[in-house]
RNA sequence: GGGCCCGUAGUGUAGCCAGGAUAUCGCGGCGGUCUUCGGAACCGCAGGUCGAGGGAUCGAAGCCCUCCGGGCCCGCCA
C-alpha cells in the first residue's frame, strides 16, 4: 500500500503545482526511473507542458520544480510531517525526479506488512461474481504438459481474483458425450480392449490415453467398420438411459477422478464439474436456440452451400457464415458451447441440480451438476449467473470463442462479460521429441498430439521433478526423515512446475524441454522458495522481541530496495487482476527474492552488534516473509522453512 | 485468399497497452566470493543494427504503414 501512497502524494503535489501554473487538466505519468541516481519516482509532466508551450523540457522542469513544487513541499520540511516525499529535482533530461522519504516509507510499509495478515490484497473486485472455466480436458486420457499450462494459468487467476475480493467459482467442463469418449468406448466394447491395463499399477487415465485411444485411432485406418461404430456410439451417448451410455459414464468417471488427482497434486482448486451430456439432455440448447431465433442472431440459410442449415453471420463482411444447426437438425460443436456460456452468465434459466462430487485437498467440496432432483444436495454455493465469465482455452480456439462472445453481446448488448483468455500452446523441444522417439528433422519444436500419442504426460513431469527435488533435498539435509524429504521434495517440485508455466507471457509458445524444466536454479520456483527459507532461518535463530524499532537505521541500499519491493505488492496484484496476466506475480516474486538475497549477503542481521539496528532489521525480515508468503499463495507456491 | 499471434546478445525472456534518461532478468561462457546469517546464493566481465524498411514525433524496442521469417486458425469434424 505504501508505494501507492507515495504515488498518490506525488500525483497530488504535481496536480497542485499544475493548478498554480494554470494547467488543471494536464495529463502526466509517474514512473520508476531506470537508475537509482534518478530517485524513486519520475514524472514526465515537463515534457507535456513543454510541448504546449514550445519550450525545452528541462527549462520547464526547472521552473516548475523551483517555483511550483518546492513551495508546496516546503523545502524538505515535510520529512517531519509524515510525508513520503523527501525531495524533488529537475533533471537535465527533462524528467522531474522525486526521492522518497525512506524513514517514513519504511515505517509505513513495515507497520502495514507486520500488522495485516492479508497484506497486499487490495479490493479491486467489490464482490463481482466471476466464473472461471479451465482444465476441461476430454475424459478419455491423462493430462499432458500442454493441459498443465491451462490448469496452472486458470488456478493462478482464480487465486489472484479471489484475493482481490472477486466472488469466484471455478468450473471444469467435462465433455462426456463427445467423439473422444466415443473412441475409447468403441475400443472397449467393439475392438476387444481389456477394461483393465495389463500393468496393474498404471493409472487408468494413462491406460486410456496412452494405449487405448492411440491404438483405436490406428485401427480406424484399417477397419472402416469401427468408424461406423463410432458414429453410432456417439449418437447413443446423448441418451443417458441406454446401457452403452451408462458404460461410458463409468469410464468417464474413472478417468475424471484420475485427472483430478493430477490437478490436485498441483494444488489446484475447483468448485463445479459441468457435464456436456446434461447440457444436451436438459434442453438448454433448445432454450438458447429459441432466443437466438427470437433475436434474429441465427437464420435459416435459404440457398447456397449451407442451404437448410441454421447459420450465424461471420464476424466481418468477408468472413463465411458459421453453421450452427446442420440440415439434418443435429447441432455443431460450437452450438454446444453457446448454452453453456449463456448459463455461466445467467442468460438462461438454470436447469441443474447440484450434488457433492468429492472432497478436495484444500478441505473444500467439489460439486457436480445433475438432472436428478433426488440426488441434489443442499448447501451448495450459487453457481452460474455470474457478472463475468472467463474461459481459459488455448489460442487455437480463438475464432470459435470470439463467435461465442459476439453472440452473447448481441443477445445482451453488453460487451466484455464473456472473456476468452487465450494462451499459446506448449510444444515439445527437439530434444524432448527425440526422447519420445520422434524425428522432427531440422525443426526446433513440434506440437503435441493426443491422438498420435506424441506428448509428455503431466504425471510424468511431476514425478521426474519430485525425484530430482528429492535427491537435491537429501544431499543438502542429511538429517531429514523420509517423511520430511518427501514433503519438501513435493513442495519444491510443485513450485518448479507452476512457476515455470506461469512466468511466460500468455502469447508466447512454451517450447517444453523436459531436462530444462527440471532446473532448480536461477529464475525458478525453488529459487524464490530458497530466499524464503533463508529468511526463516534468521527468524528461527533469534529470540529477541521485535519492539522499539528505529526505521531510520534501515538506510543501506539493499535495505531500501527491499522495503520498496515490499511496498509494491498491492500494486502488482491489482495490475495482475486487471490485466489477467499472472506472469507479473512471478516476476514480482523473483524481484523480491533477488532483493532479499542481496540484503542477506551484504547486511548483517543476527551478527549486527547494535541491538536496535539488529531488531529493526529482523522486523524487515518478518515483513519480507509475510509479503513473500502472500505472493506465494497467488502462485500456489508453498513457503518452506527448510529445504 | 481472409484472420490471429510471435520475432529483443549463443539461447530463453521482460519492457510494448499508457513513447522520454546507459534495454530487464535467467541459462550458457569467462573471472571472483568459498574459515558463511544455509552456495538452490552473491559480485564482476564478455555478448544487442530490439526481424527489415518507411512514416508521424523534438524523441521509437514501444505508435502507424509495408515487407520478411516462424507458428496457429478459417468443415453440415470435435
Amino acid at each position: 500500500m505504501t508505494f501507492r501512497a507515495l504515488l498518490d502524494e506525488i500525483r497530488q503535489v504535481v496536480s497542485a503545482g499544475l493548478t498554480g501554473l494554470g494547467y488543471p487538466q494536464e495529463s502526466f505519468d509517474l514512473s520508476e526511473p531506470p537508475r537509482p541516481e534518478f530517485g524513486d519516482v519520475s514524472s514526465n509532466v515537463a515534457f507535456q507542458i513543454g510541448k504546449k508551450l514550445n519550450r525545452k523540457p528541462y527549462d520547464v522542469a526547472r521552473d516548475f520544480v523551483e517555483n511550483h513544487l518546492k513551495p508546496i513541499l516546503g523545502d524538505g520540511e515535510r520529512g517531519t510531517q509524515r510525508s513520503l516525499i523527501f525531495s524533488v529535482e529537475a533533471h537535465p533530461g527533462g524528467y522531474i525526479n522525486f526521492r522518497a522519504n525512506y524513514e517514513n516509507l519504511a515505517a509505513m510499509t513495515l507497520n502495514q506488512a507486520l500488522e495485516n495478515p492479508s497484506y497486499g490484497f487490495h479490493n479491486v473486485g467489490n464482490g463481482t461474481r466471476v466464473v472461471i472455466e479451465h482444465t476441461s480436458v476430454n475424459p478419455n486420457k491423462a493430462l499432458h504438459v500442454g493441459h498443465l499450462r491451462n490448469v496452472i494459468l486458470g488456478d493462478t487467476i482464480y487465486r489472484i481474483l479471489k484475493t482481490t475480493n472477486h466472488n469466484v467459482t471455478v468450473l471444469n467442463y467435462v465433455d462426456d458425450s463427445g467423439l473422444q469418449v466415443a473412441d475409447i468406448v468403441v475400443a472397449f466394447k467393439f475392438a476387444g480392449f481389456p477394461l483393465e491395463p495389463a500393468e496393474k499399477s498404471m493409472k487408468f487415465d494413462h491406460y486410456c490415453g496412452d494405449h487405448v485411444y492411440v491404438k483405436i485411432n490406428e485401427l480406424y485406418k484399417t477397419d472402416p467398420g469401427l468408424e461406423e461404430r463410432r458414429r453410432l456410439v456417439l449418437k447413443e451417448l446423448e441418451h443417458d438411459t441406454s446401457e452403452l451410455a451408462r458404460f461410458a459414464s463409468t469410464i468417464v468417471s474413472r478417468v475424471l477422478h484420475e485427472q483430478l488427482m493430477t490437478c490436485w497434486k498441483m494444488k489446484v482448486h475447483y468448485d463445479l464439474l459441468n457435464f456436456e451430456s446434461q447440457i444436451v439432455i436438459s434442453k438448454l440448447w433448445e432454450k438458447s436456440f429459441n432466443w437466438l431465433k427470437d433475436k434474429q442472431i441465427v437464420h435459416l440459410a435459404p440457398e447456397g452451400k449451407n442451404k437448410g442449415c441454421w447459420v450465424i453471420k461471420g464476424e466481418s463482411e468477408s468472413a463465411d457464415e458459421k453453421v450452427i444447426v446442420r440440415s439434418d437438425h443435429t447441432i455443431t460443436y460450437i452450438a454446444k458451447d453457446i448454452p453453456y456460456a449463456a448459463w455461466k452468465l445467467g442468460l438462461v434459466q438454470d436447469p441443474f441440480y447440484y450434488y457433492k462430487f468429492s472432497d478436495q485437498w484444500d478441505n473444500t467440496s467439489l460439486w457436480a451438476t445433475t438432472l436428478d432432483s433426488s440426488k441434489s444436495s443442499k448447501g451448495h454455493p450459487k453457481f452460474g449467473s455470474a457478472d463475468r465469465a472467463i474461459t481459459i482455452i488455448d489460442s487455437r480456439q480463438s475464432r470459435l470463442q470470439s463467435i461465442i462472445s459476439g453472440i452473447l453481446s448481441q443477445f445482451q448488448l453488453i460487451e466484455n462479460r464473456y472473456h476468452h483468455l487465450a494462451y499459446e500452446p506448449v510444444t515439445l523441444s527437439s530434444k524432448t521429441a527425440d526422447l519420445l522417439g520422434v524425428d522432427i528433422g531440422e525443426k526446433h519444436s513440434m506440437h503435441m498430439s493426443g491422438r498420435k500419442g506424441v506428448y509428455v504426460n503431466a504425471d510424468y513431469v511431476i514425478e521426474m521433478a519430485q525425484s530430482k527435488a528429492y535427491e537435491e533435498v537429501r544431499s543438502r539435509n542429511p538429517t531429514f526423515s523420509e517423511e520430511q524429504l518427501c514433503k519438501v521434495a513435493e513442495a519444491i517440485s510443485i513450485s518448479a512446475i507452476r512457476y515455470n508455466l506461469v512466468k511466460y507471457d500468455l502469447d508466447k509458445i512454451i517450447n517444453f524441454d523436459i531436462v530444462e524444466s527440471l532446473n532448480l536454479e536461477g529464475d525458478t520456483g525453488p529459487y524464490v522458495q530458497y530466499a524464503y527459507a533463508r529468511s526463516q532461518r534468521l527468524l528461527e535463530k533469534s529470540t529477541e522481541e521485535i519492539s522499539q524499532l528505529s526505521f531510520c537505521l534501515l538506510n543501506k541500499g539493499p535495505e531500501t530496495m527491499l522495503i520498496k519491493a515490499i511496498a509494491k505488492l498491492d500494486l502488482v496484484v491489482e495490475e495482475a487482476a486487471r490485466t489477467l496476466k499472472p506472469k507479473s506475480i512471478a516476476r514480482y516474486v523473483h524481484m523480491m527474492a533477488t532483493a532479499f538475497n542481496l540484503f542477506y549477503e551484504t547486511v548483517p542481521v543476527l551478527k549486527e552488534p547494535d541491538r536496535v539496528k539488529r531488531v529493526t532489521r529482523l522486523a524487515l525480515v518478518v515483513a519480507f516473509c509475510r509479503t513473500l508468503k502472500n505472493a506465494f499463495y497467488l502462485l500456489g507456491i508453498e513457503p518452506l522453512n527448510e529445504m
